[in-house]
RNA sequence: GGAGAGGUGGCAGAGUGGUCGAAUGCGCCGGUCUUGAAAACCGGAGUGCCCUCACGGGUACCGUGGGUUCGAAUCCCACCCUCUCCGCCA
């Protein structure tokens, strides 16, 4: 949600951003300042009424407890219209109150300052780290390593599921406990708190945190008891604090936590579905910090280094990109991307994202915090990355890792943790 | 899943139709007193929205949403959540 003043103040600025974004009909603009005026001056005459209703309530009060119905009478009878106009005006600004919300929720977040504006080729590549691996062979792609010592079983994740759920197996799947283990133990030291969440949410939580309702057909929704399945932690994680008023030395907050991540992807089908590039449902660690809206931006590059201690520790090359606007979703104010370099496919791969949403997410979903005790509560900022998320990574390491003899050897810290240094 | 009890301000806890945004206690903030502190005493203190340059005023909010009534924290309906017991269960 966007600041209403902003809205009231600066209108072409707020079409200025939808359109840098490519996001949303501008029209939503007139359509909110519209519904917000006149609910305004609905409210206005229907406060007017109520004060009227009472003052002829606090009349009629002791009448009727006298017995004195007669002098009753003509303030029942004012009342009675008063009552008629109430209930009128009532059901007037509830349906501007909807209809001003609807308005405001389509309207996206405005883009700082330092965003390229453009579309996905005016992503700027900020700075690559590392050195592309070499190879006197012919590097595989992940799925035929994977396929090849086991680690992955597509086909049998299809019969259960179906394409984009796979298993992991033996070596794969203790693979993904240590990378879990690996994150978590990075961010703790970081000094994030490592939260484990709940992997459905309702539907407050979606519309908090921005996916709802936009983006309903991405989430798988559970009918039978009207809950969503996660498609990132940030939606628990950042919904955590909702419609909280945080006291004046709460901030910062820093939480991590794993989860399973669902997507249904509906409308990619075709696009980068080979192998682990993009699943159903697949695991990542998030990292989310609330602080004071003055201190947003020196967070975002701590988060962004946080993430980009996690690729490093890896030991896998990768290159930062700050997004440019028509990459931006909608709740996004600022976006870095974090790509691996993947040897067997010969591309970067997006394991992480790492977004400012300013006041955006805190406005839909409440929370606040008072900055000195005796002040009016502020919105906090809020921040998200991935530290990381799984699939790609493991599709990197193998890649990256592979041997002429065809084996994978691991990088040293993930090797501590995981009780294996290579694999075949 | 079944039966019962209950959801009131930071916490505890009154209030079952009228002037109740709501007693009281604790906690919190300010003040008096004190060399300082404690105690005691005095005062203050919620959130949103609307009007106003401002001072200030109005209005809504007692789990949520409807309803009855001139008037609802209080009565009615639905839903959500918590607790106790039973059942089931990792």
């Amino acid at each position: 949600m966007i600041d209403l003043d902003l809205l009231r103040d600066d209108p072409d600025r707020v079409r200025a951003s939808m359109e840098a974004k490519r996001i949303g009909d501008p029209s939503a603009v007139d359509a909110a300042l519209d519904a917000d005026r006149r609910r305004r001056e609905a409210v206005t005459e229907l406060d007017g009424l109520r004060q009227r209703q009472g003052e002829l309530g606090r009349q009629i009060g002791p009448l009727m407890k006298a017995g004195q119905r007669d002098e009753a009478a003509p303030l029942l009878k004012e009342s009675n219209a008063v009552k008629a106009q109430v209930k009128e005006l009532e059901d007037a600004v509830r349906d501007l109150d909807a209809a001003l919300r609807d308005a405001m929720l389509a309207i996206p977040n405005p883009i700082h300052a330092s965003v390229p504006v453009g579309g996905e080729d005016a992503n700027r590549v900020e700075m690559e780290w590392g050195d592309t691996p070499t190879f006197d062979f012919e590097p595989l792609p992940h799925w035929e390593l994977a396929e090849r010592h086991g680690l992955v079983d597509f086909e049998r994740g299809a019969k259960v599921t179906g394409a984009g759920f796979p298993f992991y197996v033996g070596k794969g799947a203790r693979l993904q406990r240590a990378l879990v283990t690996l994150f978590l133990d990075l961010a703790t030291e970081a000094g994030y708190t490592e939260v484990q969440a709940p992997i459905l949410v309702n539907e407050d939580s979606g519309i908090g945190t921005g996916q709802l309702p936009d983006k309903e057909g991405q989430m798988y929704h559970v009918t039978g008891d009207d809950l969503y399945l996660v498609p990132t932690a940030e939606v628990p994680l950042t919904n955590y604090l909702r419609d909280e008023i945080l006291a004046p030395d709460a901030l910062p907050i820093k939480l991590t936590g794993y989860t399973p991540c669902f997507r249904r992807e509906a409308g990619s089908y075709g696009k980068d579905v080979r192998g682990l590039n993009r699943l159903h449902q697949f695991d990542k660690v998030e990292l989310v910090r609330f602080c004071p809206a003055e201190e947003s931006y020196d967070h975002l590059e701590e988060l962004l280094a946080d993430a980009e201690r996690a690729v490093q520790a890896l030991g896998l090359p990768y290159r930062r990109l700050t997004l440019a606007s028509g990459d931006l979703g909608v709740t996004q104010a600022k976006t870095y991307d974090l790509e691996v370099w993947s040897a067997g496919q010969g591309r970067w791969l997006e394991v992480s994202s790492v977004s400012n949403f300013e006041a955006y997410q805190a406005r839909r979903a409440n929370v606040r915090y008072r900055p000195a005790e005796g002040e009016k509560p502020q919105f906090v900022h809020t921040l998200n990355g991935s530290g990381l998320a799984l699939p790609r990574i493991v599709a990197a390491l193998l890649e990256n890792g592979q041997q002429a003899d065809g084996s994978v050897v691991l990088p040293d810290r993930l090797a501590a943790v995981a009780g294996f240094d290579r694999i075949g």
